[in-house]
DNA sequence: CCGACTTTGTGCATCCGTTCACAAGCGGTA
DNA sequence: TACCGCTTGTGAACGGATGCACAAAGTCGG
């Protein structure tokens, strides 16, 4: 508790380190974009490409340029006017404002299908996230190493998250145990968690939650379904009062 | 034009074609969050409670209670003022505003790490999602079942989706291989997609694309542990000049 | 060295979503 | 029936994000 926002009003700005005060301005939106730029700038790099507009970045990225071009804003102004942006050194600010110049080490806990997955994962060490530890109650996985790295007992969690500086926990066990495997994440003393199960977690204001919930995206995209299913029969219905499946709607 | 508020003090006007008119309306934020309320207020159901307040209600999905409010508002006037929300009422008119009174047939393209997962899952079915369909272009695959259902040739994936009337398709797939499955699933007439592989899908208007991307997901997390530690040094520099770790920040 | 051309960075208007605050409406109670 | 306390539903203010449009600032060819 108190650790929320607060201060910061006071100062009108004379800002001498001004990354960090940028870096707090951020929109959380523009955050997750920026991630995206990154891993698109990083696959130019890849091919040797050196400089970009914003207008070739925002298309890949799939966003406005002009969009594209305040995100950038955010993180201080590298482009060269007439030119465009050097790619290497977009990348290395992003990554800097990112967080990403020091690895984060990551522990999954629930090793079923998910967890599995997760850990045997290649995409995620390359990224600058080695996944460092798995912990698990079943008796039969502890010890069985996935992706390289044996599992351990849930009760160790606290020992060996702090032993190996683990950053983020990833939750991917059954919903009724998400919570307490959350309240052991946080006493081992890791703030930022990442949460595939459908559950809401109660938190300390100090530590970061992120959920990834399937469903929730699957609804989002029924609705959207629906949507669609709706306006089409809106319309049909001027032609003859039926619905996409020949079902009434509201004669 | 005409479909957004306008109507002010004659409140009281029940339109006829009113729900559609909302649904449009809706923020997808709000979708979003429906989706939560949704699962929160079925767990309820489970448990027998009948009624529920805007105040608990809230509580239980994470969220300020004015917003629940509102977001419901979006729906229609369930409630009952001075008492409450009845559970099963607001279960059965969320779940018609996000289209799950009917079926969504899902097909898992990719059936890797990710892939078995998520055709092992069983929180899908339950939810009105049945994975009806799974591709991949390995021939060792073809035709073990995974979770129940044999592993097809992506070649077949047209035939397959019309045939099963498959309304979303999940990309599972290795980056440089998710355009092409994608633009497949499109020709297919499927019209929702949701994407694991961390590539900007490019798709005609008509088509709804929700992504998944964990990397960015953990970015994010990582954006806040280094915003975090910016503050923790920005105030323990004022007693010793060093950072989190030790480590000197801006000496 | 200049002028034409290109692209960035950003002020500004707009839009969308969140939050506040309170009147309206309902059940319970005397 | 009339009052009281509680909770909903929503107008209105607010804040944050988006998109536009353009001046500033650079390159490049002559
Ligand atoms: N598999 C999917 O595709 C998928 C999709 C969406 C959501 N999810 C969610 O992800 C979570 C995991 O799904 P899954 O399919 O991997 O489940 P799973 O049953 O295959 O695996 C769960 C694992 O967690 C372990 N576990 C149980 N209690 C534990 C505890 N207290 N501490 C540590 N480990 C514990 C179990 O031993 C098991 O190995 C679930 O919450 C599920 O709802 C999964
Ligand atoms: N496993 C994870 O935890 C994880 C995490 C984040 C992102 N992702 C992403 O999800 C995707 C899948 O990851 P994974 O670990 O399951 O990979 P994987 O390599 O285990 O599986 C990929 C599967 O896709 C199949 N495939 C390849 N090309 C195909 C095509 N054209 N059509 C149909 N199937 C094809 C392969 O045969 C394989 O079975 C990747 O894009 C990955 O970046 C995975």
């Amino acid at each position: 508790m108190a650790s929320q926002r607060g201060e910061g009003e006071t100062t009108t700005t004379p800002l001498e380190p001004a990354d960090r005060e940028r870096a707090r301005a951020i929109p959380e939106a523009a955050v997750a974009r920026l991630a995206v730029y990154l891993r698109v700038l990083s696959g130019m790099a890849d091919q040797g490409v050196n400089a970009v507009s914003s207008e070739e970045l925002s298309q890949a990225a799939g966003v406005n340029a002009a969009k594209l071009r305040k995100d950038l804003s955010y993180i201080g102004s590298y482009g060269t006017r007439g030119v465009g942006y050097d790619v290497e050194v977009l990348v290395s600010h992003i990554e800097r404002i990112l967080g990403l110049t020091r690895n984060h080490s990551v522990a999954v806990v629930g090793i079923g299908n998910l967890g599995h997955a997760l850990a045997n994962y290649g995409g995620f060490p390359g990224r600058g996230f080695p996944v460092t530890a798995l912990f698990d109650v079943d008796a039969d996985l502890i010890g069985v190493p996935v992706g390289g790295i044996p599992v351990n007992h849930i009760d160790e969690i606290t020992a060996i998250c702090l032993e190996r500086e683990v950053s983020i926990g990833v939750i991917a066990t059954p919903p009724p145990a998400a919570q307490s495997v959350c309240d052991r994440l946080v006493s081992a003393g890791v703030q930022c968690i990442l949460n595939f199960a459908p559950v809401v977690l109660q938190v300390p204001d100090n530590v970061e939650v992120r959920k990834v919930d399937l469903a929730v995206e699957m609804q989002i995209l029924s609705f959207h379904v629906a949507r669609r299913a709706d306006e089409a029969a809106s319309v049909s219905v001027d032609n003859n009062g039926l619905g996409v499946d020949g079902m009434v709607i509201r004669p």
